[in-house]
DNA sequence: ATGTCTTTGTGAACGCGTGCACAAAGATGG
DNA sequence: CCATCTTTGTGCACGCGTTCACAAAGACAT
């Protein structure tokens, strides 16, 4: 039976050991003293909390650049998510497949949204019709929504929206990066966001979000 | 001279007024009391702060579907960043211009890198070839990567990696997704991983990033 | 069975970010 | 020039997550 310490997985992800065994034990005491976590049982574990055990149908709107290669993209499936349809606004595109699905047009948003229990969204389209694509796609039944384009969106409450934005991981980047030139800026600016640790990288607790476009 | 309070800049924000001045106060003294901060001023420094003043220039390797997307995406210019370079190691795409920007060999990545002074890099080819691609980035002179391919990238001490993972937003939004369903599952979570404030949207501290693919 | 050795699970201490509350600053009006 | 009112800047306290440290659990060898 393959297993695991918390000791070596907590170097491998670059965190403390103790916080990831306090973690795992939130979730029950799958461990086994002496001898570490039993890989395969573990991993089940923590994709059946995460919700990764489920089939979740994802619909994604606007399918321009952005979309055709979110559509494409093969890590969607690895994780349990299933590209239920695509749907946008041109009527040229209609019926045209993108990564073998076909596109639908958007007047049979809701019905494609409930036909197919979707309750997550993805909002590829311009800025401007974001909103209301977000709109209906509440209306219909969809609560959580990842959404690319460069707008905050107006929500219920109930629902989760995440945006994705290029441009602020390319201010954190670029942060980072001036203050590699070392040079003397005028203000004092708190340690904690200076560098992150070995062994992390992405969309971590860093750096406020308060900028506009 | 228009202005605003902290208090207003707070409500729009969704955060608390107190941290957001605090936060303001690292970079120095700029507000007046009993009238606000005068905006114009404001968004100079913290612009200033952030880098956003000088021209970042960025070149992006792998111009498939998503390499493309990225190209034409107009977010890019309008925070100061500009796409030097489009690379890719397909001789077929060698001179053809995607978003009026002739795509340019592997072969001469080094050069290019040297030519235009660039420290940002974005990979987007296949996740194979990320890790080579970032090698020859970071020899090159690169010390910012923006990865959107599905692997952990190995970089050495001065270089900072941002990975852009969407199957770890989904993942997120399906966490909270099952949590609505309500459903009585085994093991206690803490209730800090429970929800978002109202106000922000998007990669802020959240949810630990430990799970293979 | 008993002892030893490894590793878990967790109580307790620590440190840090967040929020409260208020004194000081400065604008504005009389 | 003084009084008043608004809003900043920040000391301080609270709360929470992280880390330390260790007792208990259990495997494994003798
Ligand atoms: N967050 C990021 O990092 C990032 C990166 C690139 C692009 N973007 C954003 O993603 C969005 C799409 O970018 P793109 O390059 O694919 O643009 P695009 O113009 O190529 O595609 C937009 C698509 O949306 C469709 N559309 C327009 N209105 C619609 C509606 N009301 N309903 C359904 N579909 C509609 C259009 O027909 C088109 O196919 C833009 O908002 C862009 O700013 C974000
Ligand atoms: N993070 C995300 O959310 C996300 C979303 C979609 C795709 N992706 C990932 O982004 C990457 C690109 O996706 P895509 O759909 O554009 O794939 P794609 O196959 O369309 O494009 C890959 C491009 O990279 C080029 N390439 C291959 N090897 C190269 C090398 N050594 N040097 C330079 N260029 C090279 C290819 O010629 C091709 O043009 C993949 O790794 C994919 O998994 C990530």
């Amino acid at each position: 039976m393959p297993t695991v310490s918390s000791e070596e997985l907590a170097a491998a992800a670059g965190v403390n050991s103790a916080k990831l065994r306090k973690d795992f034990s939130y979730l029950g005491s799958y461990g086994t003293r002496g001898v570490g976590y039993d890989v395969e049982y573990l991993v089940y574990q923590i994709s059946r909390e995460l919700g990764l055990t489920q089939d979740w149908p994802v619909v994604i709107v606007g399918i321009g650049n952005l979309g055709a290669a979110l559509a494409n993209y093969g890590g969607f499936a690895s994780r349990g998510f299933r590209v239920a349809a695509l749907i946008d606004a041109d009527p040229a595109m209609a019926g045209k497949p993108v990564a073998g699905i076909p596109v639908q047009h958007t007047d049979d948003l809701e019905k494609i949204i409930q036909d197919n229990g979707v309750s997550i969204g993805v909002i590829a389209t311009p800025a401007g019709a974001a909103q209301p694509v977000c709109d209906r796609l509440v209306a219909a039944g969809v609560t959580s929504i990842l959404n690319f384009a460069p707008t905050v969106l107006t929500v219920p409450d109930g629902v989760d929206v995440r945006k994705v934005d290029l441009s602020i991981e390319l201010q954190i980047l670029a942060f980072h990066e001036q203050r590699k030139a070392g040079e003397d800026h005028g203000g004092t600016v708190p340690p904690a966001a200076a560098h992150q640790e070995p062994g992390e990288q992405g969309p971590d607790g860093d750096v406020p979000a308060v900028m506009p476009a």
